[in-house]
RNA sequence: GGGCCAGUAGCUCAGUUGGUUAGAGCGUCCGCCUGAUAAGCGGGAGGUCUGUGGUUCAAAUCCACAUUGGCCCA
């Protein structure tokens, strides 16, 4: 049966099909980087992405937006995750006929870029900057904000992510900085921009506050000492006369800017006394500050009596900032924030507190800082030098106190503390101007349209997100820093409350005179930049504020500024808005989340004055759809190393991508990162199973491929022939067919549910499983033509549509291999990209339309379990494959309950299980047992508590009951005063071991195989294993699948018995065109090769190849 | 301290609205095949579904508490 066909070269004219049936699968396991690199090059000369957009101009679009990756930091493999994810679904939806905008965009503004700077040119902290100048220093950031931008546009490009890299949107850019400020300046009309003052978390080696997105970043668990102090009353009188007030501090460095002792007004608070002295502090608190038993409780006074009362300061020292010039000082004051879970329930306070800051202004104490905004003592104090370090403070002033006797006892404290994201410095906590967006006043309408987005998981959305906007406070917006969009606020020098927030450069030009051509929109330019005050009836000169915007609010504006919005591109954001999709990682949840949420809302939504005209400047401004910026919302989890540990710049672990990519190529990469649990679980980086994708299913792809292609070379099938019309093919034919087109309706559904990994499980078993495993295998006869011609160009057909079928729905995961093969495949020229996804409701892909049959599934099911028991079967009574067998006997349930007969696959089982006969077996016949079981699903709910009881019963039915239900009666089973009526469905029929052969049995399916081995099969079956051994000697010395061979054998009188019987067809399966030859003695060993058979014989064996004359 | 997530076979993970045989891949053991697959295929073994209570006729699934780990926030 070998064909010694060589391959024929096609000889239709059309030069394309001769480029066509290539094998790829060698080329592709063995250097899958090459391969991929070449279909790169492919789509660049075509300029694919260009392509995909032109074919679908007037399409309707799917809006995505591309969160921009900070420039200045290298790629990671954390990357490709993130824009695997976005990259697949885009693919999709493009191939689903939407037109899919993919404009990158960078985001260059920022403290990251200025470290980044200051590192480069060895200065450090907001001083040396200022010294080097700002302008130089911007300069340098400019430059160095595309540092990486090439590794960035190479890595994308290598992992196949489409995007648009020659038009991006770059934060820094003068147009994006434009449309920044028209949002910035929405707010201010809005009066939702304010000037405030406030504690807040503060570098001060960076010398700059921090947002409370940065702080989180850097919390990290430190030893702190922790002291009580005492501070004794002046003047008190009566039972508070001598004594002093306990407090409890894990910071001594703010206790030289005491300003105040606090108490909770309703507490009620000890007298107490100790080694001879009287202090005032809480009952509760008394044994941890003297030790249990060292102290006696003399009364009791209530928090709101403390008030007013004045006490000894700790420190006496001069100098210092002072922050608020109040009038009192070293006062009990009282309030609510107050708490009796830490301390002594009475709070020591400096200007350094949020609450400290809130009261020392609300009752006019005086503060002042002894530790400036670098974070250094501003002047001396109790030993402690100017300059030093605040929390090299702590030791000295502790020492200090305890030699005067105010330390009360110190302890050791480790507790989790603020830490600059980026330089590791600990923080303070600092009073700073700032200005503010009012977020707050528009919580409620965020946190409703947070409602209407689709999260993916839901829970990131009600609860991560979700609390986050419920507990929103407002937008700290101002950077007391030097590289980012200038705050556009001018305020007048003469009076503070005369301020404006500039809307463009128009808007600047008008009040300032020419900007120039090459006017830059970044300090210290625009700081220069000064004019008298528009405002009627008032004088002075308007001057910038010194601040730039938080970067956050950069990027949360770009589904606007990345258009140049309001100031062109109307229309295209009044279409791209809002996103259908975005995908980020998880930390991004209270960043760009957010950040876009806050701003499109408060556009959209709050700020109705824009839209109530319906023109701006005297143009049409299209009106953007209420809500937020974007509709659904796929979130993924971090991307960890080998050990499981966070990959993060600043702990430097991440992997680089490019050595796993020439190793495994991306597409199983992208494969393996798909497939690899829900999107948004943090998961390791796995070379193992990386490599298992390659191998299991790239390769199973690439092979199933190879193998369509070498049968269509060699039998010279081409797509000109005629295919003949599915109801005209085989039952297995049009089950594949069935079986591609359900599964690419479920991919299609996960894909749009954005649940990629339920879309590769659903690819990955009709791959492997229906397409390779079984479908391919059952039918490789077919395409060699040895089940003739009409199954032969069935087959071909078949195997064709569905492998156009499924490299097209692979095409979103796996970019490079499906367009490869799908072109080989097809002889297209164009890119897989600008196909369809597979889709048989759609009546042009006539190849799968209607093509779902789930009858013919269903009839395959029972085969399948069939197929598997007869293995089970052989394997446990030890007759291999290879030994016919006489009969198989297969029994199905509920059979009649199949509408497609699982017979007409009959013959796949008498290959699979090399059987003669199959017996199919109707109703219950004798040799069967059978028991019926409840079906829960249906009878649960009716049953209720009776469930139990009836189960039992259902149990207890005898064969004949059971019989009657399958064929249709209705049955009555009374469990106590209820009776139900059983019919078929309620029951699922097991049926058990059938006897007088052996059995096995899957759910409803049982199977007998009758193990007698006749002497014809026995004699069939050494034939076979004769056969094996033969076909092994052949490949084992080396020869040619066409090769022509002599073959001599020898063996006893059984092996002489199966050559009789079997020597002619045995002859012609391992191309023996003369016969085999017989020796009556036994072959010189130096010849033949001896190989033992299972019945204990054996047979010699001697072949060499036969030389034939050129045809 | 609060919020969210996760805990299923040695490892990595599935598991629909609760329904009675908890699945897959890898690994392991055994076997098969050799005219697609520098390979592949099949069959075993392997699980008190983290624990304890509860709801229910029925819980991996719902609830409570506990525990371990991760992330976010204080």
């Amino acid at each position: 049966m070998i064909s010694a066909k060589p391959p024929r070269t096609t000889t239709t004219s059309d030069c394309r099909i001769r480029l066509m049936f290539e094998p790829q699968s060698r080329a592709y396991l063995s250097h899958p980087d090459a391969f991929e690199k070449e279909v790169l090059a492919a789509w660049k000369d075509s300029d694919v992405l260009a392509q995909t957009l032109q074919a679908r101009a007037d399409a309707e679009p799917f809006v995505f937006y591309e969160g921009p990756p900070t420039s200045n930091g290298r790629p990671g493999i954390h990357h490709v995750l993130a824009r695997t994810l976005k990259d697949s679904i885009c693919r999709f939806q493009n191939m689903r006929g939407k037109r899919v905008l993919r404009k990158a965009g960078w985001d260059t503004h920022g403290l990251p870029v200025e470290l980044e700077v200051e590192k480069q040119l060895g200065i450090s902290g907001k001083p040396e900057i200022e010294d080097y100048g700002i302008g130089p220093f911007n300069q340098k950031c400019r430059q160095s904000v595309f540092a990486y931008k090439e590794e960035w546009e190479q890595m994308s490009d290598r992992i196949g992510y489409m995007l648009d890299y020659a038009d991006p949107y770059v934060t820094f850019h003068k147009n994006y900085v434009e449309s920044v400020w028209f949002l910035l300046s929405r707010f201010a009309a809005n009066h939702l921009l304010y000037r405030g003052s406030k504690v807040l978390p503060w570098c001060g080696r960076c010398g700059t506050g921090l947002s409370s997105h940065e702080v989180g970043q850097g919390y990290q668990d430190i030893d702190d000492p922790s002291v009580w102090v005492h501070f004794p009353l002046r003047n008190a009188t009566g039972g508070l006369a001598g004594a002093s007030l306990v407090a409890w501090t894990t910071t001594p460095w703010t206790l030289p800017s005491n300003m105040g002792v606090c108490v909770h007004p309703q507490f009620a608070y000890a007298i107490v006394e100790h080694d001879g002295h009287c202090y005032v502090l809480l009952e509760s608190k008394a044994d941890a500050v003297f030790g249990e038993g060292q102290w006696n409780k003399l009364g009791e006074v209530v928090g709101e009596q403390l008030a007013g009362l004045a006490y000894e300061p700790l420190f006496s020292w001069q100098g210092g900032q002072v922050v608020h010039d109040g009038a009192r000082g070293h006062v009990v004051v009282v309030d609510e924030f107050v708490s009796d879970d830490d301390g002594t329930g009475m709070v020591h306070m400096a200007p350094y507190g949020a609450d400290d800051f809130r009261i020392a202004q609300r009752d006019d104490l005086r503060a002042v800082l002894a530790v400036g905004s670098e974070g250094r003592f501003l002047c001396p104090v109790a030993g402690v030098e100017a300059g030093t370090f605040f929390r090299d403070a702590n030791k000295p002033l502790a020492r200090d106190l305890k030699e005067r006797g105010r330390l009360l006892k110190i302890n050791q404290y480790r507790h989790s503390y603020p830490h600059c994201w980026r330089c590791d410095t600990p923080l303070l906590y600092f009073p700073s101007p700032a200005w503010f967006l009012r977020t707050t006043a528009y919580k409620d309408f965020m946190v409703e349209e947070n409602q209407r987005i689709r999260w993916v998981p839901p829970e990131i959305g009600q609860g991560r997100f979700g609390e986050w906007l419920s507990n929103n406070i407002d937008w700290a917006l101002s950077r007391d820093r030097y590289w980012g969009t200038p705050l556009p606020v001018w305020v007048n020098e003469d009076d503070p409350e005369d301020w404006i927030c500039v809307e463009s450069f128009a808007q600047l030009e008008s009040l300032a005179g020419p900007l120039g051509e090459d006017f830059d929109p970044h300090r210290p330019v625009v700081d220069a930049i000064a004019f008298p005050t528009p405002t009627p009836g008032k004088s002075g000169m308007m001057r910038r504020v010194p601040q730039v915007v938080d970067c956050w609010f950069d990027s949360g504006a770009m589904p606007l500024a990345q258009h140049h919005w309001p100031f062109a591109n109307r229309e295209l954001v009044a279409e791209q808005f809002p996103a259908d999709f975005i995908c980020e990682g998880l930390d991004q949840t209270r960043g760009w989340f957010y950040s876009l949420h806050a701003i499109s809302t408060f556009l959209t939504h709050v700020d109705q004055s824009l839209w109530a005209s319906g023109f701006l400047w005297g143009q049409p401004l299209p009106r953007l759809r209420e809500g937020s910026a974007y509709r659904s919302c796929l979130v993924n989890g971090l991307m960890l190393d080998k050990h499981g540990v966070k990959m993060s710049k600043r702990l430097g672990n991440i992997v680089m991508p490019m050595e796993a990519i020439q190793k495994h190529g991306v597409d199983a990469i992208r494969w393996s990162f798909l497939a690899g649990g829900a999107a948004h679980l943090s998961r390791r980086y796995d070379d193992q199973a990386v490599a298992e994708v390659r191998r299991r299913i790239l390769g199973t792809l690439s092979a199933s491929y190879d193998f369509f292609a070498l049968y269509a070379r060699t039998e010279a099938w081409n797509l000109q022939q005629p295919r003949p019309a599915r109801e005209e093919r085989e039952a297995i034919d049009r089950w594949i067919l069935s079986r591609v087109a359900q599964t690419a309706v479920d991919c299609a559904q996960s894909w749009e549910d954005l649940q990629p990994s339920a879309a590769l499980r659903a690819m990955e078993s009709f791959l492997v499983d229906e397409l390779s495993n079984w479908y391919i295998r059952r039918c490789r006869r077919r395409f060699w033509g040895a089940a003739g011609e009409a199954s032969q160009a069935a087959a071909f057909a078949t195997l064709f549509e569905v492998l156009d079928a499924t490299l097209r729905m692979m095409a979103p995961v796996t970019p490079f291999l499906a367009d490869a093969l799908w072109r080989q495949l097809t002889g297209e020229e164009d890119s897989i990209h600008l196909q369809a996804f597979p889709d048989p409701a759609e009546a042009s892909q006539s190849a799968l339309y209607g093509a779902i049959d789930k009858p013919l599934s269903a009839a395959m099911d029972p085969i399948l379990r069939a197929a598997s028991l007869g293995r089970a079967v052989r394997e446990r009574v030890q007759i291999r494959v290879r030994q016919p067998l006489s009969q198989l006997v297969v029994h199905i349930a509920n059979e009649q309950g199949l509408t497609v007969s699982p017979r007409a696959y009959e013959e796949a089982l008498l290959q699979e299980l090399n059987v003669k006969e199959v017996v199919w077996v109707d109703g219950t016949p004798d040799f069967l047992q059978v028991q019926a079981k409840p079906n829960f699903q249906r009878l649960g709910k009716r049953a209720g508590k009776h469930m139990k009881a009836l189960a039992t019963a259902i149990q207890n039915l005898d064969r004949e009951t059971v019989f009657a239900l399958q064929g249709g009666a209705s049955v009555e089973v009374a469990i106590e005063d209820q009776v139900f009526a059983l019919v078929e469905e309620d029951i699922q029929l097991q049926t058990q071991s059938a006897e007088g052969m052996e059995a096995a049995t899957d759910g409803y399916v049982t199977i007998g195989l009758v193990t007698e081995l006749t002497p014809e099969l026995a004699c069939e079956g050494l034939a076979r294993e004769i056969l094996n051994r033969v076909q092994t000697q052949r490949k084992e010395s080396g020869l040619e699948i066409s090769d022509r061979i002599r073959v001599q054998l020898h063996g006893p009188a059984p092996v002489a018995e199966a050559l009789a019987a079997h020597g002619a067809w045995i002859a012609e399966e391992v191309l023996a065109p003369e016969g085999l030859r017989w020796a009556d003695s036994p072959l010189a060993t130096s010849e033949a090769r001896t190989w033992e058979l299972p019945d204990g014989g054996e047979v010699q064996i001697h072949l060499e190849k036969l030389e034939l004359e050129k045809a």
